[in-house]
DNA sequence: GTTCTTGCAAAAGCTTTGCAGGAAG
DNA sequence: CTTCCTGCAAAGCTTTTGCAAGAAC
């Protein structure tokens, strides 16, 4: 992710009317630049090292607001905090065993959602939701889980 | 979901050595006959109808045990509680904007299994997680939420 | 100046945990 | 009688909310 897809967001925010202010920039910054998988937590600490003031609650509202303008995706998981991306076209699968966050394409769902809202009359949003299961390294262990 | 289905997984039980209690019993009675979608909270006070002994924590625990021992399956909603059933072969689909939860067959998500095995290396528990979207009756909503 | 945001503190909601007493086998 | 389970109380963690002060436009 790069500082190109901040400068984007911001872009967005404005011409939307929104208004620019220093905790938007800073979460749109802070998605932009630590790498994808951040939590609420994480990223308010990496904002409160330049911006002692912003308070965990601000992050979130701020977030909240991004989410619903389309600019952010929001990914819930099982256990834990959720995390928080620029919007993307990407999915993501977590590992319930050791937490490792991987990527897959959009496309690979596609059938499924055609699938499910052909005839099961649901709109599927896979982007809300992180999939589970189990990475290569710890599938092997989830055979032996039953103890 | 019928008694029979109590009755048998309280027989795995038995022929895997684990204790059972009053607890148990009424957990797997609970999830028998209240109609799938459960939370923690609601089948503890259906439970303590009858025993009001049993606690909320000890109904928590007794789904993490029965779950692990693949009896009960867990399914996590990004907003609000866990709902529980007894392990089944369909999924679940819950609409973002009125709560409903509707089931799809596991059938639907064979080729995204074994998609994401074959070329991501991750092997899928998509019984996991409830998959998020909207309804037919909510979908239309969707369009013009970005205000 | 008006409206939208923020900081703070407090609470809410769901779930987990420590411990000592008690039940199951 | 030994091991496992439970009741209770308390805390944990993530997230939300009310309100008055403050910033953006």
């Amino acid at each position: 992710v790069s500082k190109a897809e901040a400068v984007r967001a911001i872009a967005y925010l404005r011409a939307d009317g929104r208004r620019l202010t220093t905790a938007r920039r800073m979460v749109i910054e802070g998605l932009a630049q630590t790498d994808e998988h951040v939590t609420a937590d994480i990223l308010a600490r990496w904002i409160q090292h330049v911006h002692p003031e912003i308070h965990l609650s601000t992050v979130y509202r701020t977030l909240d607001s991004l989410c619903a303008w389309g600019l952010v995706t929001q990914v819930h998981q099982p256990h834990g905090a959720a995390f928080f991306h620029l919007a993307g076209a990407h999915e993501h699968v977590v590992c319930d065993t050791c937490g490792h966050i991987g990527d897959v394409p959009a496309s690979e769902f596609d059938d499924l959602v055609k699938r499910l809202r052909d005839h099961y009359d649901f709109d599927l949003d896979i982007r809300h939701t992180a999939l589970i299961g189990r990475c290569g390294r710890h599938a092997a262990e989830e055979a032996r889980r039953r103890v």
